[in-house]
DNA sequence: AAGTCGTGGCC
DNA sequence: TGGCCAAGACT
């Protein structure tokens, strides 16, 4: 099947976005020619659902405490929930513990390099597995994150938003548009990605400031607005979620463990409690040490 | 494959 | 105000 290109010659685009990310990447920690791939996989852990401004303190933090993968498996999982702090989805927090320890067990201590390997980790899905291969390795990976989908639909496709779930005409585009030089592929990811979260951003695009404009198909469209079914959204009062955060709030400031009634204390409702503390416990984040008493896992 | 999983900021 | 959104992963 042939492929149908209806945008600019890549080569042309590759080089507005190098060009603009030159002139407008933001200067951030993991992006620094010192940072480790250690570094740009924490970084990435912290970056899933969670803004650039709320990760930067809790990233220096981190990597000042475990430089290494080695130095965070040495200590318990509970500390990692704990360092976590505020930043949300503390699965996350576990999920990375227990892939420094398989770099220890599997890797030597080492961020494994291939793509598959990375894939292979807790915590490290499609998009993080190549952004750790792009950004620290400098390989050539389609790197397909919210950001890079949102300026490929309205760039490409001439829509306002992609679709729920990534598609593979999304990923055929990722890869046709990918430069053929590894270190050209990897600053087109990070570019494309810095262009959606500083200028096709998802409420209000600044499309004069955009260097793909003249290339944009949903702007040549008018900019249609969005047609397609409506995007759940992530209601939050009153949800589990919730009662999961005020419960693990109260064990992250414990240092050491806690009566039931402080937990009970956050919230009214026993039942919805009841089930929100069992949820932490399956999840590995709480650790019951007796009858009535709990605490983050050791 | 649609739901679940935190938290905070923005308009 | 409250819905929407933020470098997703997992089941």
């Amino acid at each position: 099947m042939a492929t149908t290109t209806t945008h600019a010659p890549a080569p042309l685009l590759h080089t507005i976005v190098l060009d603009w990310y030159r002139e407008h990447a933001r200067d951030l920690p993991w992006r620094a020619s010192d940072a480790s791939p250690w570094a740009v996989m924490v970084s990435e852990f912290m970056l899933q659902q969670t803004p650039v401004k709320r990760v930067l303190p809790a990233y220096q933090a981190w990597l000042e405490r475990w430089p290494t993968p080695a130095s965070l498996a040495e200590d318990a999982p509970g500390e990692a929930v704990r360092m976590w702090g505020r930043l949300g989805y503390p699965r996350r927090a576990l999920r990375l513990h227990a892939a420094a320890s398989a770099i220890v067990e599997r890797h030597g201590g080492e961020v494994p390099t291939e793509h598959a390997e990375l894939l292979a980790l807790p915590g490290v899905g499609e998009y993080t597995a190549a952004a750790v291969a792009s950004f620290a390795f400098r390989q050539r990976h389609a790197v397909l994150d919210t950001n890079v989908r949102r300026v490929f639909a309205r760039a490409v496709t001439g829509e306002e938003y992609p679709a729920q779930a990534t598609t593979a005409a999304e990923r055929r585009t990722a890869v046709e548009l990918l430069p053929d030089h590894p270190e050209v592929a990897a600053q087109w990811a990070v570019g494309v990605m810095e262009l959606g979260a500083l200028v096709c951003t998802a409420r209000s695009p600044e499309c004069g400031g955009c260097p793909l404009r003249a290339h944009c198909a949903w702007d040549r469209a008018g900019r249609p607005p969005y047609q397609g079914p409506a995007r759940r959204g992530q209601s939050y009062e009153g949800t589990d979620r919730q009662v999961r955060g005020k419960l693990l709030a109260v064990l992250r400031e414990a240092h050491g463990e806690v009566p039931q009634h402080r937990l009970d204390a956050v919230w009214p409702e026993p039942v919805q409690r009841s089930r929100a503390l069992d949820g932490l416990i399956i999840d590995g984040l709480v650790e019951p040490v007796a009858p009535g008493v709990y605490r983050l896992p050791q």
